[in-house]
DNA sequence: GTCTATAGGGGGATAGAC
DNA sequence: GTCTATCCCCCTATAGAC
């Protein structure tokens, strides 16, 4: 029997990752949740507040097994640097595999995508951030932070995009199970990394 | 001497790019084109409409540009496949220096990352997809469609992401043009669409 | 084509009984 | 802690004068 608080946190994070989160009115939140209207305030006192406990509910553990796996991969191969592959499977992984159902991790999409991430959660995940900067600087030491900080961008933009929506082109049907899809958004993370990047050489084109 | 619905138009897709299209209301839109709100309507019918009408106006232009660049190389290069970074640079290029402002790419970026896509549009993107998708299996032809479709959804995932925001990690402070932005872009999803899939050996690791 | 005025609904938030 | 009732604002959309 899961209290009020929790269904409220549960069908927000449904919801707000489904429609979007200012697409998702807080009566709805309450109604699929089946509790009062007036619950989500006495709980969380505004819809800014609820959205940031969404995120902190879940996201710290997420983090941590980000880091936690890093570690152990750090572990096996010291003091050989760790490959790039297993640092993206590090931080890819356990968003995309959180809970059984996808909905934190759509959610989580979907903030990213609206471009919403509160101060809260950015002071939750900058040092996970920063841990895998240093990470990569390590297993790519060639390349700025400068650069890798545009990578690891391209890479959120990457994996928050697969986890909201899927190809709408033709091809084949098949169901694509998340570890078919994270299979495949590691081995293009991955060799997007190490992508040198000629910046002296800007592309040429008449536009 | 711009029309009262070309104001609309640049208002909306300024402020849709800016704060997200659930997010602006059509008052803003209205008292930001300096314009009487019953326009909006007069003009376009709903809200709905004019969302179409921001795509529409602008994305024909634009996938023409990239069919044109693609078309160009493939000239070039004749009988040979064109390579694969000058597809994505045929790809992205149009899209990332769309105008001298950033305003309709960074209103396309929202426009995907919400997922709000309509069917006008859909059906005004689909054909420039399918041609892109033939022309990366004939530069990659030991993968399938099927891969390649899920490869470009990463692509336009992190090129949505990279047209609304930029890291907000530390690092250097430099301006980064939109010019170089697109340089480190197609030299990561590049490097990414030539990864081979391993589909068989999958990710191995206990949550 | 452009305005004012307003309908008509939904939104977040709160007061106060229980 | 949970409910009802309600405030008050902003929203989209429309009617109708000019």
């Amino acid at each position: 029997m899961t209290g009020t608080r929790e269904k409220i946190l549960d069908a927000a994070e449904r919801l707000f990752g489904k429609h979007g989160v200012a697409a998702t009115s807080l009566r709805r939140v309450t109604s699929e949740a089946g509790v009062n209207l007036a619950a989500i305030h006495y709980h969380f006192g505004s819809k800014q507040d609820l959205l940031d406990q969404v995120i902190l509910r879940k996201a710290g553990p997420m983090n941590e097994r980000r880091l936690k796996l890093l570690e152990e991969f750090e572990a096996e191969t010291a003091p050989v640097p760790v490959s790039v592959e297993k640092i993206v499977v590090a931080f890819v992984l356990p968003m995309l595999l959180m809970d059984k159902t996808p909905d934190f991790s759509r959610f989580l999409g979907r903030v990213h995508a609206e471009g919403l991430i509160p101060e809260i959660a950015q002071r939750n995940f900058q040092p996970m951030f920063d841990r895998f900067l240093e990470a990569l600087h390590r297993a790519l030491p060639e390349m700025s932070t400068g650069e890798l900080a545009w990578k690891i961008h391209f890479a959120i933009g990457a994996l928050a995009h697969s986890l909201t929506s899927r190809p709408h082109l033709a091809g084949g049907n098949e169901p694509d199970s998340p570890l078919a899809i994270a299979t495949r958004l590691v081995a293009f993370l991955s060799n997007g990394f190490r992508a040198p990047v000629t910046l002296e050489r800007e592309i040429e084109v008449n536009p």
